[in-house]
DNA sequence: CGGCAAGTTGAGCCAGGTCAACTCCGGTGG
DNA sequence: CCACCGGAGTTGACCTGGCTCAACTTGCCG
């Protein structure tokens, strides 16, 4: 009579990680999700179609990086958003947009999931409901930030803002520490800033020699002076009165 | 027994265009909700500040243009997205993040919608549910695909995408045409694509000059040319093999 | 320890930013 | 009806941040 969290499920974070998704559901729903549902090892490089993506649109971010990547006429390509773990990617209705591509930065776990199911699941549990809502806001603002920081600002300001989302977007979940940990490759993390890898290059040594952050390794950066840091990234406007009418 | 539409909502675009929220609503649900809410009119340059929109963080858009803009320290401003009639701002969650005004960029009309009844109709009201969440998702790949025009992009290519961007999303609900109504004034769309406003008009010269727009007056544009446009707009690479594995 | 991918450094160049002057247009008042 | 005004948009000249290309160094894996 009583079912069995799926060994899948078990070891999965998307499910002993309370602030994620698959954490909100029944075992009898959980159970009724992942036997519709894929889970997939993608290796650097791996990518889901669109193809694939347009049977398949709901995606769960287990663990590693993803990078919804677009491809321009000239062969330029750019990193339009990354999603890491607990992040669900619903891609319904992508069909009627630009061509991109579910591109893996390295290795990472995703499952793939049935959007009948999980249609269901959402409408029956408004947990559910609020938490993929919830991530679903969070994603837009990102993208919003995002966009905010590649059209106006400058490639070190950039990059001073990918270190502070770095630092607030993972390790804090647990402690707040003065380390970012850039899960990705400078190339990639190049594309997603919108400047040339050598341009990332010029702008760490920069802040280093400025004293402002140290590598502790390539991928791991401590902050020294977080003040500093955010004040490159150009945090918003805390100043006085805005030059505009508050209707409400 | 019977209740009546409200007056706001007879004439308000939310309820008689059916593509829209308060469309899929009951007669009940609408009268529930508009007995909550408040139907605003602003003018070019009024906000709603973040401290109202902690309290009423949904907003729903009857006619205008609404930019949420971001204030960077140096004064700089950056439009990051532009809502239209029928886009539902779900700006719950804002509060933790970075500054940002929503301020009109015209005359506008906009229902700011009582988040408490907000969530009872979706809640209970799946078609409404859905459409809901269709505007969410639209709204986040326009962030998304806004950031990469924003990230790799050069001004010709920027403005052309946004011209695109005009044609698809306000004209043609109605009609298939060839004209792009520009909504906003250079300024606005200068800082929506991030670029300064001199560069905008020294593109929109350029497109003039190659034939492929003509100015019916400064804020129609008639596109003479749309593929010539599109490849400027530089949509995505429709080309062969790309150098992934496909995983699914 | 070799070999290759990833990352860094340097030199030269150009798209677009900046600043300032100018034109165009709609509204207002005499 | 016209002169004036201010805001919006345009044009030109100059300058700089970041792109490009090529050479170099570092780090990783067998």
């Amino acid at each position: 009579m009583t079912s069995l969290i799926p060994n899948t499920c078990k070891s999965c974070s998307l499910h002993y990680d309370s602030s994620n998704f698959c954490a909100r559901l029944t075992t009898d729903e959980l159970v009724r999700l992942n036997g519709k549902s894929r889970f997939v090892s993608m290796k650097r490089g791996d990518a889901l179609s669109d193809e694939a993506l347009l049977q398949w649109p709901i995606i769960a971010v287990s663990s590693g990086v993803l990078s919804l990547q677009h491809l321009m006429a000239d062969g330029r390509k750019s990193i339009a958003a990354l999603y890491m773990q607990g992040d669900i990617i619903d891609l319904r209705g992508i069909s009627n947009r630009n061509r991109c591509n579910l591109i893996s930065l390295g290795n990472s776990k995703v499952c793939r999931l049935s959007p009948a199911v999980f249609e269901q699941v959402v409408s029956a549990n408004p947990e559910a409901l609020n938490t993929v809502w919830k991530n679903v806001r969070e994603q837009t603002f990102r993208a919003i930030d995002h966009s905010v920081d590649m059209s106006k600002k400058q490639a070190l300001e950039k990059l001073a803002s990918f270190i502070i989302e770095c630092n607030s977007r993972v390790i804090n979940r647990a402690k707040k520490t003065a380390v970012a940990k850039i899960p990705i490759r400078r190339v990639d993390l190049a594309e997603y800033i919108g400047v040339q890898p050598e341009t990332v290059s010029r702008c760490f040594r920069d802040l280093q020699n400025r004293g402002i952050i140290e590598f502790d390794n390539l991928s791991v950066v401590t902050l020294k002076n977080v003040p500093a840091l955010r004040e490159i990234a150009n945090g918003d406007w805390q100043g006085d009165a805005q030059k505009v009418k508050i209707v409400a």
